[in-house]
DNA sequence: CTCATTAGTATCATTTAGTATACTATACCA
DNA sequence: TGGTATAGTATACTAAATGATACTAATGAG
């Protein structure tokens, strides 16, 4: 009982605004399962995304110390990233989201077969 | 193991694509503690939503069968909403993120001391 | 000398999300 | 006859997110 529903306090806003961005989930995942990685190596992971956008959903995410940024004093420069153990405080929400989206594609298939069949 | 990752097939963001939007957490939340709602209702708990944004959060939140819309016909309508049997299975999604959300407060609190403190 | 490599920035265009405001239909009430 | 109530729609707008593309610095390899 009594959970806070003024708009301005909604405190599911805290973690969605974390969360959402087009490439934050997919990141963050890699992150968890994969552990450090490199920006050139999450570019790779995930096809499709600019450099600009990488670097901005890193720095958001860096800035809400989900994650931690790792700089080499190197040539070719060398930048590591990885989860923080408060970013792995997010990891039961990822998975639960990723359940669901699970079950969700049977959900629209039946429906599809529903209208269509 | 094995969870799915390219950005395509993320799962999680089928539950995120239902999640977001400025006002869906809210909405949600209401008619999963307090039931089944008139459209006018709605508006009143959530100050400053426009009649737009509130009937086009609904629609899409009816458009993926997570809540449902009853008409009654009468003058004045009487149009109400609720969560659907599937919507309610969001619920621990919205509530674990509004726990982290409620941690995360703390968190924030406690960055805010470090740096001016 | 030139090219590839890495982790970015800078600039501009496009797309999507959200806001503000006015308008509608119909019945009831005074 | 005019006002109130309900659940919207229509139009125009601003702001934020994303995309495309070109550019940079420093070094080692050839």
């Amino acid at each position: 009982m009594g959970i806070e529903m003024q708009p301005e306090l909604c405190k599911v806003d805290d973690a969605l605004g974390i969360l959402v961005g087009k490439w934050k989930p997919i990141i963050l995942l890699i992150l968890l399962q994969e552990g450090t990685k490199r920006f050139s190596d999450l570019k790779r992971s995930v096809p499709g995304i600019t450099q600009k956008m990488l670097t901005k959903q890193l720095r958001e995410l860096e800035e809400e110390d989900i994650i931690t940024r790792n700089v080499y004093a190197q040539v070719p420069p060398k930048v590591e990233y990885s989860m923080s153990e408060y970013g792995r405080s997010l990891e039961p929400i990822l998975m639960a989201m990723h359940e669901w989206g699970t079950a969700h594609t049977l959900h629209k298939t039946k429906k599809v077969q529903q209208q269509t069949g």
